[in-house]
RNA sequence: CGGGAUGUAGCGCAGUUGGUAGCGCACUACGUUCGGGACGUAGGGGUCGGGCGUUCGAGUCGCCUCAUCCCGACCA
């Protein structure tokens, strides 16, 4: 079955959903555009997961939880919220089934009808502000720092595993603060929280920048973006934080008395990442073995697959295995032992690195008589032998190794296809070959917009990191001045 | 919601001018194998997406319907 895992040169999209599947990651569900996350695609998640909430936390901030429910009256507080998810909202009408008086099945009570619908969270801020309201009177119960853990619904046209489902996982902060500074540094400080995350545990390079005015988040004054390249050139944006201004503050009405006696509006924040960071991990590092995890992030860092042909070898071996599953695991390592006897080494082989597990260690006879192990990894497929004698600290150096050279190979390819681009003919041709492009703009939507139309190219960024962009030049498509190179590429 | 395509075994597919359903993988049993995805033998598994029609006879033809996928519009 793994065998028939698509090289990513054939069809980039037909080969990551391949691999999603194969890899035993996800897998679409009977409902429409939904997935059933597979144990061992959980697993990364809940390691993400894990690392987040210590990163929140020690930026100071609290899980809270707030209901799945919003009334559908909340959703259009403010104006350009509402017409940001208005579209992709799923309805709650009814609130109880009865048998199919004309057939077999059930349908909706007719007289179970709400007086107002509720709509499945497209995202929380309208439920969590109104929540707010009964939080704030004072500049004493000011910042509010909250983050939630939940899943959202988006009713999207088109979905894609991990990537766009109807359904997704994430974690959605919103915060609260006195002031317009605070909030703005707030939300600065949570989209480099995720810059380091993606670099740090992804092994993801990510280019830090403001959206567009276009492609803000509905109701915020600004949008932070985490953009990462893919392998066949599109960027994907991994990671949002928000500068929502005093918009949500004023929609629900959320005051506070200051340290002059003076009512004022509440500054807010939200950012967010979801399980679409798992589409990026697999398609920013998978190669056409399959799945490669960083070991920051690999459920299991460690397979070991014993080679025998008598059940004395198998059961040496897999005393010796113990013995080296002990000593590993002492290193804080997660190791598994494949002692399954029905399958050959090779299929364990190719099945652990469709898997993306980071390092193998085979031992087989002529190990246990050498004293050495088979070490194999992922990354670069190299094995090498290696002695049992402190094989702890060779791992641990080697999982090091590991996650250094995934993301260096990453930045690597990502450096390579980010280009200076200055004359729309060049434009045109350069984006064909998937990458980013660094092109002066002349900051209006209109020419964006026509951007978009002939190229598919959106602004993915106005990048953080001015020694990069900061120059004078002229609009790539207007040819009017501008003052910085702005990221264009074309997306998922 | 527009344009295109596809629904046949768990998965991937074939099925000719209409004649009563097959292949590969997977699965089960036994044996031989086991240092890179093993092989042999014997098995099990189908209301051919659903409905109506044409016909002596429909997986195949017609109409309707449902679902899924791809390309747009939308999007973390």
């Amino acid at each position: 079955m793994a065998k028939e895992v698509t090289k990513r040169s054939e069809n980039y999209s037909q080969w990551y959903d391949n691999l999603v599947v194969k890899a035993d990651l996800a897998e679409r569900s009977a409902v429409r555009g939904c997935m059933v996350i597979k144990p061992y695609g959980y697993a990364i998640w809940e390691k993400m997961q894990h690392i987040l909430d210590t990163m929140f936390k020690e930026t100071g901030h609290q899980n809270a939880y707030f209901p799945l429910f919003i009334p559908k009256s909340f959703l259009s507080r403010e104006a350009e919220h509402v017409e940001g998810f208005a579209k992709e909202c799923a309805v709650v009408t009814h609130h109880r089934l009865m048998a199919n008086p004309d057939g077999p099945g059930v349908v909706v009570d007719p007289s179970a009808k709400l007086e107002e619908e509720l709509v499945v969270r497209p995202t929380s801020e309208t439920i969590i502000w109104n929540t707010y309201k009964n939080w704030v009177t004072s500049w004493r119960d000011l910042p509010i720092l909250c983050n939630q853990w939940a899943n959202v619904v988006r009713w999207e046209m088109r979905t894609r595993l991990f990537l766009r489902t109807a359904e997704f996982l994430w974690q959605e902060g919103h915060t609260a603060h006195a002031t317009s500074e605070e909030a703005v540094a707030e939300a600065t400080r949570m989209v480099n929280v995720y810059a380091d995350f993606a670099r740090n545990y992804m092994a993801m390079p990510v280019v830090v920048g403001h959206k567009s005015p276009n492609e803000r988040f509905a109701g915020a004054l600004d949008t932070l973006t985490i953009e990462a390249m893919m392998q066949d050139g599109k960027a994907l944006q991994a990671g949002t934080s928000h500068f929502l201004g005093q918009n949500f503050a004023k929609a629900f009405d959320v005051q506070f008395t200051n340290k002059e006696g003076r009512q004022e509006y509440v500054w807010a924040t939200s950012w967010g990442v979801s399980t679409r960071l798992m589409g990026a991990l697999i398609m920013a590092h998978g190669d056409d073995n399959g799945l490669v995890l960083p070991p920051a992030l690999a459920p299991i860092q460690v397979v070991m697959v014993p080679i025998y042909k008598s059940q004395e070898e198998r059961s040496a071996i897999l005393g010796k295995m113990d013995e080296l599953k002990k000593e590993l695991e002492a290193h804080g390592h997660t190791v598994k032992i494949d002692d399954r006897d029905t399958l050959r080494p090779g299929f364990k082989f190719a099945e652990w690195e469709l898997k993306g597990v980071p390092v193998r260690i085979a031992i087989g006879p002529r190990d246990m008589e050498n004293g050495t192990v088979e070490l194999a990894r992922r990354d670069t497929l190299e094995k090498t032998s290696a002695p049992q004698e402190g094989l702890g600290r060779r791992i641990e150096e080697l999982l090091d190794e590991i996650q250094r050279n995934i993301y260096a190979k990453a930045l690597k390819f990502r450096d390579e296809h980010i280009i200076k681009v200055d004359t729309w003919e060049d434009f045109k041709e350069k984006i064909e070959q998937g990458g980013f492009l660094l092109c002066h703009w002349d900051g209006t939507t209109e020419t964006e917009e026509r951007i978009k139309e002939e190229t598919k190219a959106t602004i993915r960024c106005i990048p953080i990191d001015t020694a990069v962009c900061e120059e004078e030049g002229k609009c790539i498509y207007s040819g009017k001045p501008s003052g910085r190179r702005v990221l264009f590429a074309r997306s998922y």
